[in-house]
DNA sequence: GTAGGGTTAG
């Protein structure tokens, strides 16, 4: 009784410290527990196994269920759950399928949990026909779908952009009588949103208070950014009296979401205030609310405060880069801005496309003929490149007059389906005309007809 | 131990 009452302790200490990311912390507990006669069980194991998928990775969680063996326990249907969430949250999705495969050979029964994790992991890896295969074998194994599998299904069908069908299937689970909850609106809400149909989602936040559900901080923060996604930033922002006549929680989320909205307005000193709000309200920031702070800090020209932030944020993300840069280019440091896309090159991070964006774009801007020759040999290195990459150099070859090198850019661009803007078009081709290139002017022409009619790959 | 909202270039 007393090595039960124990072990079940030391799980509540563990899990209380890897909710507090001291995992190292947790490992000690264990030694000790173990040291003082107490056993740790497979929920210790379980507890420690998604903790190293949440914060490490998965193979390091993996390492854990091999002491989990040695100690002579099975690893159960929970702790697979949590490698297969884990393998997909590191973009390892064959790594989740591999588990999944393992999980059965172990003669452990999936359960709902299992299928709906697997669910969730294909949808987000962009693999929503596999996704559907998944839900059929949960159909096939007697499990009936949960109000989270549909969550999870109209999210994914929003997000893999089938937001048609997730309002049907909506309307459906509404006509059975199938309960949905405020995570069904607010999932869809933002779904329809993200895909431009906000009439309809505006339609939803009204019939959800019909159905006595009261909005939370995740249905106002949805809709104060499709707000401000289209422009429309007053209506955005009144919606902040709405949240707090309500009583809704302000959280980082909606920080930021109004931080962002008020630096694009160019109202930083209100910006500024919601900033010092935050911190005092928050307590521990994430990466998300360290890039906004740091994007205020760069518009505002405090190169060496944004700079200085980095010491304060534990890990930096994509955006963190491109804010970087980004930041750094606008307040003429471009040096130092190449600097930094140089060693993200030496750290393999070149998928990142929105620095390479803004740099060349800073290039260009300079009107330099050495700035625009840079410019367009980093621009051949790029193995890929989108319509701004393509936008900014063609801006910065025609300021420089230099409309024979526009014009092989720009039908590159074209012959790759590349959607270029129609200023830019009209530039190169005015160009073209007034140094009375007729020929290429009207092959350009040509190309930009036959790009109409180009069917997407 | 599952599901929803936030940050970047224009």
């Amino acid at each position: 009784m007393t090595c039960r009452l124990s072990t079940r302790l030391m799980n509540i200490c563990v899990a209380s410290l890897c909710r507090a990311r001291r995992l190292g912390m947790a490992e000690l507990v264990v030694i000790d527990g173990i040291r003082m006669g107490c056993i740790p069980d497979v929920v210790t194991y379980n507890t420690l196994v998604s903790a190293y998928c949440r914060l490490v990775g998965v193979d390091e969680a993996y390492l854990v269920v091999h002491r989990m063996r040695e100690m002579g326990l099975k690893p159960d249907v929970v702790t697979y759950n949590s490698l297969i969430t884990g393998a997909a949250r590191w973009r390892r999705l064959s790594c989740s399928l591999d588990l999944f495969e393992e999980m059965h050979q172990a003669g452990l029964q999936p359960d709902s949990w299992t299928y709906n994790n697997l669910l969730h992991c294909l949808f987000k890896s962009g693999y929503p026909d596999l996704a559907f295969r998944v839900l059929t074998a949960m159909e096939s194994a007697n499990l009936a779908p949960s109000s989270t599998t549909y969550n999870i299904l109209i999210n994914g069908l929003c997000k893999s952009g089938n937001a048609g069908s997730a309002l049907a299937l909506f309307r459906y689970l509404q006509r059975v009588g199938s309960p949905r909850g405020l995570v069904t609106y607010n999932t869809l809400i933002d779904g329809l949103c993200k895909c431009g149909r906000v009439g309809e989602a505006r339609t939803l936040f009204r019939e959800l208070a019909g159905s006595g559900f009261i909005p939370n901080a995740v249905t106002y923060t949805t809709m104060m950014k499709s707000y401000f996604r289209s422009g429309r930033f007053e209506e955005g922002l009144s919606m902040l009296d709405e949240i707090r006549r309500e009583g809704s929680r302000f959280d980082a989320f909606a920080y930021c979401t109004v931080i962002s909205a008020l630096i694009k307005m160019g109202k930083m000193e209100e910006a500024s205030d919601f900033l010092e709000e935050m911190h005092g309200q928050c307590g521990t920031l994430d990466t998300v609310c360290y890039n906004t702070h740091i994007n205020l800090c760069f518009k505002q020209g405090k190169v060496d405060d944004a700079l200085d932030l980095l010491n304060k944020v534990d890990e930096i993300d994509d955006y963190t880069v491109s804010i970087l840069v980004d930041g750094l280019c606008k307040n003429n440091r471009l040096p130092d801005a190449y600097h930094l896309l140089k060693y993200m090159a030496t750290m393999g991070s070149q998928s990142n496309l929105v620095p390479y964006n803004c740099f060349i774009q800073a290039l260009c801007k300079q009107g330099k003929v050495e700035s625009v020759d840079f410019a367009m040999t980093l621009f051949n290195k790029l193995e890929i490149k989108d319509s701004f990459t393509y936008t900014s150099l063609l801006r910065g070859l025609s300021k420089m007059g230099r409309f024979l090198e526009a014009f092989t850019v720009m039908v590159s661009a074209l012959r790759q389906g590349v959607c270029l803007p129609r200023s830019v078009r009209r530039v190169v081709l005015a160009g073209l005309r007034s140094l009375r290139y007729k020929v290429h002017a009207r092959k350009l022409r040509s190309e930009i007809v036959k790009a109409k009619f180009r069917l997407p790959d």
